[in-house]
RNA sequence: GCGUCCGUAGCUCAGCCCGGUAGAGCACUCGGCUUUUAACCGAUUGGUCCUAGGUUCAAAUCCUAGCGGACGCACCA
């Protein structure tokens, strides 16, 4: 009963455009066509015959049979004029009403904006300019069900969705109708496929590591708490990759990284997602400043390859990477901004709140204080401070490096000097990790390590203004 | 968490200040036209005005509360 009532219901509930749409289903099948078949075979990817058939000239026929599918973005004259588009490319294709066979008569009051349909016939260029394909034959390849969302400006209407949240929620839409959205993505790939391309022509080598941990260690952040049932014990999803990374180096990975979600319980905004992903890399017998050289080139590496240029523009801002990073210390930093001369936290906040946001092109901040940086090893001749760096890109921290910690007792009293903190309130304090301590009793060779924000630098190469603009499907409220 | 703004047809919005039959354009459907690309011309269809309560003869409009959302600020990578 129930559920006949929920059928009645939600036949209501159907716009008259979905009914319509309904209505054309139930047509193509009452005609014998499988409204959603298993397979189509195509001779050609769109892009492909626009670069085959870039020279013919205007009204010129070919007796080229070609075979093309994709989605209905348009159409015109009764559906003299469609225009196609698939993964690759968008295409017209024509049929006068009057002449058309007899099949694409039938067919086409049946078909909506959105469909997708494979199509076979001759190409040529229309007297405007427009490579065409004569339609001869049609095949429905998936009937769509609800009309694709379209933005309405004065009299003019196209594709698009100007509803933000409908963007982030309904992704597939926003993937149809934007072309940026999709190419967002595709360059965030491309910047992931880059940055192992580069790390492992280095022999570096990529390794997993849990996303499920008792504790949440390797970074100053409150995670996310889950419950695993049979062992009957809360575990909680990983703030960084940082602890399990060192292990490997211990046990002798002296090239590791990884690309990998992390998960931190924090606000969100327009720079932040919860979940996001970052790229940790340990490079074993170098320090710091070595890793300095091959962050400065990875950056300005994946910068070329995704964009085609080591100069980008960032939301009307110039970002330069070809040039060689400013490199300059905290100390130095605040100095310039404030007149001051500052140590420990107090010199963090100034640089925080006068230094940072002023930092617009690359810039290499070094010299840490040694409160804030637990797992960074002491300064080899700066009393109070660690061998540690932050590139900062247009006033934001992109990523986080140091010559690591490698001395188990400093280690140890390092997290001892966290416990405290914690004790005192500080519930985002480092967790006491005896284990990494234990590896670290059994020696990690000199390392430089560092991390980086993937995410924010896909924002950048992209000229995305929010991290939701780089994120498949970023967080939402519950609805 | 604080502040500002928004919620009316499938979409984009007007109407709200100053209460009096629910509007426009586009989309859809039908008809006409037929080499377009915002096609064009004509007609029709389409509404829980976010929800609940209040004031009133009468509420999309005024009042109260709630729900949902956007943006800014604060915290965080």
């Amino acid at each position: 009963m129930t559920t006949v009532v929920q059928t009645v219901d939600d036949k209501q509930e159907l716009t008259n455009l979905e009914q319509e749409r309904q209505r054309k289903l139930e047509g193509l099948r009452e005609l014998g066509i499988d409204p959603y078949p298993y397979k189509f075979e195509r001779s050609h990817f769109i892009k492909d015959l626009i670069e085959k058939y870039k020279d013919l000239a205007d009204e010129e026929r070919t007796e080229d049979m070609v075979t093309v599918a994709g989605r209905v973005t348009n159409q015109r004259n009764d559906w003299m004029f469609v225009d196609l588009v698939d993964d690759t490319g968008k295409i017209q294709l024509f049929s006068d009403s009057k002449t058309r066979a007899e099949h694409l008569q039938q067919l086409f009051p049946l078909l909506d904006k959105g469909d997708h349909i494979g199509v076979t016939g001759k190409i040529r260029r229309t007297p405007r300019g427009a490579l065409t394909i004569d339609m001869e034959t049609v095949t429905v390849l998936s009937k769509t069900l609800k009309p694709l969302p379209e933005i309405v400006e004065g009299k003019r209407r196209r594709l698009g969705i100007s509803d933000v949240e409908t963007r982030y929620r309904q992704r597939y839409l926003d993937l149809i109708v934007n072309e940026k959205s999709k190419d967002n993505l595709y360059k965030k790939a491309i910047l992931m496929r880059e940055i192992r391309n580069f790390l492992d022509s280095r022999d570096f080598v990529e390794i997993e590591t849990p996303i499920l941990n008792t504790e949440a260690g390797g970074a100053a952040a409150k995670p996310f708490v889950t419950h695993h049932n049979s062992l009957g014990v809360d575990l909680t999803l990983r703030i960084a990759t940082e602890l399990h990374l060192k292990r490997l180096a211990v046990g002798g990975f002296e090239r590791v990284y990884e690309i990998g979600r992390i998960f931190r319980n924090e606000g969100m905004s327009i720079k932040h997602n919860p979940e996001f992903t970052s790229i940790e890399v340990y490079w074993a017998y170098t320090d710091v400043y070595d890793m300095m050289g091959l962050t400065e080139e990875m950056v300005r590496y994946v910068a070329q390859k995704v964009t085609g240029s080591e100069i980008v523009n960032y939301q009307g801002t110039e970002l330069n990477f070809s040039k060689p990073f400013r490199r300059v210390t905290m100390q130095e930093l605040v100095k310039e901004h404030t007149g001051k001369d500052l140590v420990g936290k107090a010199l963090n906040d100034a640089f925080e709140h006068h230094c940072e946001e002023k930092l617009i092109e690359p810039t290499m901040v070094y010299d840490y204080p040694i409160e804030i940086s637990p797992l960074a090893k002491k300064h080899r001749d700066k009393p109070g401070f660690v061998e540690r760096f932050e590139l900062f890109i247009y006033g934001r921290e992109t990523a986080n490096a140091f010559s690591e910690l490698t001395d188990p007792q400093d280690q140890r009293q390092r997290f001892e000097d966290q416990a405290k903190e914690r004790a005192g309130g500080d519930d985002e304090a480092h967790v006491f990790d005896e284990d990494f301590v234990n590896a670290l009793e059994y020696g990690l060779p000199p390392t430089s390590g560092m991390g980086l924000g993937i995410d924010r630098l896909a924002m950048f190469l992209t000229d995305s203004a929010s991290i939701r603009d780089v994120i498949a499907f970023p967080t939402m409220k519950p609805l």
